[in-house]
DNA sequence: CTCTTGACTGAGG
DNA sequence: GCCTCAGCCAAGA
Protein backbone atom coordinates (compact mmCIF):
# COMPACT_ATOMS: atom_id res chain seq x y z
CA UNK A 1 0.00 0.00 0.00
CA UNK A 2 1.31 3.72 -0.25
CA UNK A 3 1.80 5.50 2.74
CA UNK A 4 -0.70 8.29 3.23
CA UNK A 5 2.56 10.89 3.85
CA UNK A 6 2.73 11.18 0.19
CA UNK A 7 -0.10 13.29 -1.27
CA UNK A 8 -2.34 12.04 -4.38
CA UNK A 9 -0.03 14.04 -6.17
CA UNK A 10 3.47 12.60 -5.36
CA UNK A 11 1.42 8.93 -6.01
CA UNK A 12 0.90 10.27 -9.90
CA UNK A 13 4.19 11.14 -9.94
CA UNK A 14 5.87 7.97 -9.31
CA UNK A 15 3.84 5.89 -11.19
CA UNK A 16 4.21 8.17 -14.93
CA UNK A 17 7.74 7.92 -13.82
CA UNK A 18 7.61 4.24 -14.23
CA UNK A 19 6.47 4.58 -17.71
CA UNK A 20 8.45 2.66 -20.11
CA UNK A 21 10.38 4.29 -22.88
CA UNK A 22 8.10 4.49 -25.95
CA UNK A 23 4.93 3.70 -24.39
CA UNK A 24 2.03 6.14 -23.07
CA UNK A 25 -0.79 5.63 -20.76
CA UNK A 26 -4.28 7.15 -20.09
CA UNK A 27 -5.33 8.89 -17.15
CA UNK A 28 -7.38 6.54 -15.84
CA UNK A 29 -5.28 4.03 -15.82
CA UNK A 30 -3.01 5.75 -13.58
CA UNK A 31 -5.83 6.41 -11.30
CA UNK A 32 -7.33 2.79 -11.90
CA UNK A 33 -3.61 1.94 -10.67
CA UNK A 34 -3.91 4.08 -7.41
CA UNK A 35 -7.18 3.09 -6.57
CA UNK A 36 -8.96 5.93 -7.34
CA UNK A 37 -10.68 5.35 -11.01
CA UNK A 38 -13.19 8.11 -10.39
CA UNK A 39 -10.00 9.95 -9.73
CA UNK A 40 -8.88 10.52 -13.32
CA UNK A 41 -9.21 13.95 -13.25
CA UNK A 42 -7.13 14.59 -10.63
CA UNK A 43 -4.29 12.46 -12.24
CA UNK A 44 -4.21 14.96 -14.83
CA UNK A 45 -4.69 17.74 -12.67
CA UNK A 46 -1.07 16.71 -10.93
CA UNK A 47 0.67 16.28 -14.26
CA UNK A 48 -0.14 20.23 -13.94
CA UNK A 49 3.06 20.56 -11.08
CA UNK A 50 5.11 17.66 -13.07
CA UNK A 51 6.12 19.38 -15.85
CA UNK A 52 9.08 20.78 -13.91
CA UNK A 53 9.58 17.35 -12.45
CA UNK A 54 11.10 13.96 -13.56
CA UNK A 55 7.77 12.85 -14.53
CA UNK A 56 7.45 12.32 -18.38
CA UNK A 57 3.76 13.84 -18.66
CA UNK A 58 4.18 14.10 -22.37
CA UNK A 59 3.26 10.41 -22.19
CA UNK A 60 0.30 10.76 -20.07
CA UNK A 61 -3.22 11.17 -22.53
CA UNK A 62 -6.82 10.80 -22.25
CA UNK A 63 -8.01 7.60 -22.93
CA UNK A 64 -8.79 8.21 -26.42
CA UNK A 65 -5.22 8.64 -26.78
CA UNK A 66 -5.52 12.34 -27.93
CA UNK A 67 -2.75 14.82 -26.38
CA UNK A 68 -5.51 17.03 -24.48
CA UNK A 69 -2.36 18.76 -22.26
CA UNK A 70 -0.40 19.50 -25.09
CA UNK A 71 -1.35 23.11 -24.29
CA UNK A 72 0.41 22.79 -20.88
CA UNK A 73 3.56 21.77 -22.32
CA UNK A 74 4.09 25.39 -24.26
CA UNK A 75 1.19 25.57 -26.17
CA UNK A 76 3.64 24.34 -28.91
CA UNK A 77 3.62 20.63 -30.67
CA UNK A 78 6.42 20.12 -27.74
CA UNK A 79 4.76 17.24 -26.20
CA UNK A 80 4.23 15.45 -29.62
CA UNK A 81 7.56 16.07 -30.66
CA UNK A 82 8.43 14.37 -27.38
CA UNK A 83 6.32 11.18 -28.18
CA UNK A 84 7.22 10.99 -32.07
CA UNK A 85 10.88 11.58 -30.39
CA UNK A 86 10.09 7.80 -28.61
CA UNK A 87 8.97 6.01 -31.28
CA UNK A 88 5.09 7.31 -30.93
CA UNK A 89 3.36 8.05 -34.08
CA UNK A 90 1.49 10.89 -33.18
CA UNK A 91 -0.95 12.68 -35.98
CA UNK A 92 -2.84 15.59 -35.08
CA UNK A 93 -2.42 15.45 -31.39
CA UNK A 94 -3.40 12.09 -31.62
CA UNK A 95 -1.65 9.26 -30.71
CA UNK A 96 -1.52 6.38 -33.71
CA UNK A 97 -1.19 2.85 -32.83
CA UNK A 98 -2.57 3.85 -29.34
CA UNK A 99 -3.41 0.17 -28.70
CA UNK A 100 0.50 -0.72 -29.39
CA UNK A 101 2.09 2.19 -27.29
CA UNK A 102 -0.62 1.59 -25.07
CA UNK A 103 0.99 0.57 -21.78
CA UNK A 104 -1.21 -0.34 -18.30
CA UNK A 105 0.56 0.05 -14.87
CA UNK A 106 -1.63 -1.71 -13.00
CA UNK A 107 -1.20 -4.54 -15.56
CA UNK A 108 2.50 -4.13 -15.97
CA UNK A 109 3.58 -2.99 -12.84
CA UNK A 110 3.25 -4.45 -8.73
CA UNK A 111 1.64 -2.88 -5.93
CA UNK A 112 4.96 -1.88 -4.82
CA UNK A 113 7.09 1.15 -6.48
CA UNK A 114 9.80 1.74 -4.33
C1' DC B 1 -16.25 24.46 6.35
C1' DT B 2 -18.07 25.90 1.49
C1' DC B 3 -17.37 26.98 -3.40
C1' DT B 4 -14.79 26.68 -7.69
C1' DT B 5 -11.75 24.52 -10.90
C1' DG B 6 -9.99 20.83 -13.92
C1' DA B 7 -4.29 17.63 -18.78
C1' DC B 8 -11.07 12.79 -17.37
C1' DT B 9 -14.60 9.13 -18.29
C1' DG B 10 -18.86 7.01 -19.30
C1' DA B 11 -23.56 7.26 -20.84
C1' DG B 12 -27.13 9.26 -23.76
C1' DG B 13 -28.96 11.68 -28.00
C1' DG C 1 -19.44 8.28 -35.13
C1' DC C 2 -19.65 12.97 -33.09
C1' DC C 3 -21.54 16.18 -29.59
C1' DT C 4 -23.48 17.17 -24.97
C1' DC C 5 -24.57 16.31 -20.03
C1' DA C 6 -23.61 14.57 -15.57
C1' DG C 7 -20.65 12.32 -12.12
C1' DC C 8 -16.34 11.93 -9.31
C1' DC C 9 -12.64 13.63 -6.43
C1' DA C 10 -8.80 16.22 -4.61
C1' DA C 11 -6.61 20.74 -3.90
C1' DG C 12 -6.68 25.84 -3.50
C1' DA C 13 -8.97 30.31 -2.06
Amino acid sequence: MQPETLNFFERVYKVAMQIPFGRVTSYGAIANYLGASRSARMVGYAMNGSVNKDVPAHRVVNRKGLLTGKQHFGGTNLMQQLLESEGVQVVDHQIQNFEKVYWDPAKHLDTEQT
